[in-house]
DNA sequence: ATGGTTGCGAAGCAA
C-alpha cells in the first residue's frame, strides 16, 4: 500500500497538478491538508474519475484536509467531536483498506508564546486523547499531515538560527512526541538519515533554491505498519514548476500483512 | 532592513 501526504496550499489552485501527480505517483491513500474549500467546492469527481473515493472536511477560506483512497473509504469522522478545533477543519479519520487514516492539520501555532502557540500545543494533546480513545496502537494506524514542527534539528536548515523559534521550539516537539509516544514511528526517517531533507520552504527569497527547508510534514506509522515499511519518498519535484504548493508530497510504502494475519 | 511571496478575495489576514 502506498500512502502519501501533501498540503497542497489550496486545492483550487492546484487541482490540476494534484491529480497529475496522483496519476504518476498512484498512492493508494492519499491525504491532503490546507484544501481551502468548503465541503461544497470539494472537487470529489475529478478525483472519482481517477478510481479514488474521497471525504473532505472544509468550511470554506482556511483550512481544510482531505482523504482519498482506492482502497475503499469507510468510517469517516471529521473533526475531534467536541470543542477542540470545532469549526477550524483539521483533522478526517477514515478507514481505508483496513488502515485507519488521520489526515492531519496542526495549526501553525503563529509566534512563540502567543495564545495561537498555546492552541497548538492544546490541539497537540487533543490528538493524542484521541488516538488512546479511538485507535489501537497494535492496529494498523496512520496519523499524517502537516505537522508544523520540525521534530529534530537537523529537519531544519539552519539549527543554530531556527531553534527556539516557531516549529523548532522545545515544547512543539514534546507535544508531537507525546502523540508519537502513543505508538507512531516517523516512516521517513526509518529510511533517511541525512539532514537537509526538507518538505517546506518558503516561498519568499527563493529558499527552495537555497535549500532553505524544514520536514514538517510527516507520516506517522503504528508499530505494524512500521514494520512492514519498505520505502519514504519526499517527491521535491512537486515543489518545482509552475504555482508549486510550499510543500512537497510525502510518500511511503508499506507491504501487505502476512498471509493470515488477523490484523490489516 | 520585521523585509520577502502566495492564496483568497477584493483589504488585509494567514502562512
Amino acid at each position: 500500500m502506498r500512502i502519501a501526504t501533501w498540503n497542497v496550499n489550496s486545492l483550487k489552485a492546484r487541482l490540476d497538478r494534484v491529480t497529475g501527480w496522483m496519476a504518476e505517483a498512484r498512492p493508494d491513500v492519499l491525504c491532503l491538508q490546507e484544501t481551502k474549500l468548503a465541503d461544497a467546492a470539494f472537487p470529489a469527481m475529478a478525483f472519482e474519475a481517477l478510481g479514488y473515493e474521497s471525504a473532505h472536511h472544509g468550511d470554506g477560506r482556511w483550512n481544510g484536509v482531505a482523504v482519498l483512497s482506492r482502497v475503499g473509504l469507510e468510517d469517516v469522522r471529521r473533526g475531534f467531536d467536541g470543542p477542540a478545533d470545532a469549526a477550524g477543519c483539521r483533522l478526517l479519520a477514515a478507514t481505508c483498506g483496513g488502515v485507519r487514516v488521520h489526515s492531519v492539520y496542526v495549526p501553525n501555532g503563529r509566534s512563540v508564546g502567543s495564545e495561537h502557540f498555546e492552541e497548538k500545543l492544546r490541539w497537540f494533546a487533543a490528538l493524542r486523547s484521541l488516538l488512546d480513545e479511538r485507535c489501537d496502537p497494535a492496529d494498523p494506524v496512520v496519523v499524517c499531515g502537516d505537522v508544523n514542527v520540525a521534530p529534530r534539528d537537523s529537519d531544519v536548515w539552519d539549527p543554530a538560527a531556527l531553534v527556539g523559534s516557531t516549529h523548532v521550539t522545545p515544547e512543539e516537539r514534546a507535544a508531537l512526541d507525546e502523540v508519537c509516544a502513543w505508538g507512531l514511528v516517523d516512516a521517513f526517517r526509518l529510511h533517511h538519515a541525512d539532514p537537509g531533507l526538507y518538505t517546506w520552504w518558503d516561498y519568499r527569497g527563493g529558499a527552495f533554491h537555497r535549500r532553505q527547508g524544514m520536514r514538517i510534514d510527516l507520516v506517522l506509522l503504528s508499530r505494524p505498519l512500521a514494520e512492514r515499511c519498505t520505502w519514504a519518498l519526499v517527491d521535491r519535484n512537486e515543489r518545482k514548476g509552475q504555482q508549486p504548493s510550499d510543500h512537497a508530497p510525502v510518500l511511503v510504502d508499506v507491504d501487505p500483512p502476512p498471509a493470515g494475519s488477523a490484523k490489516g
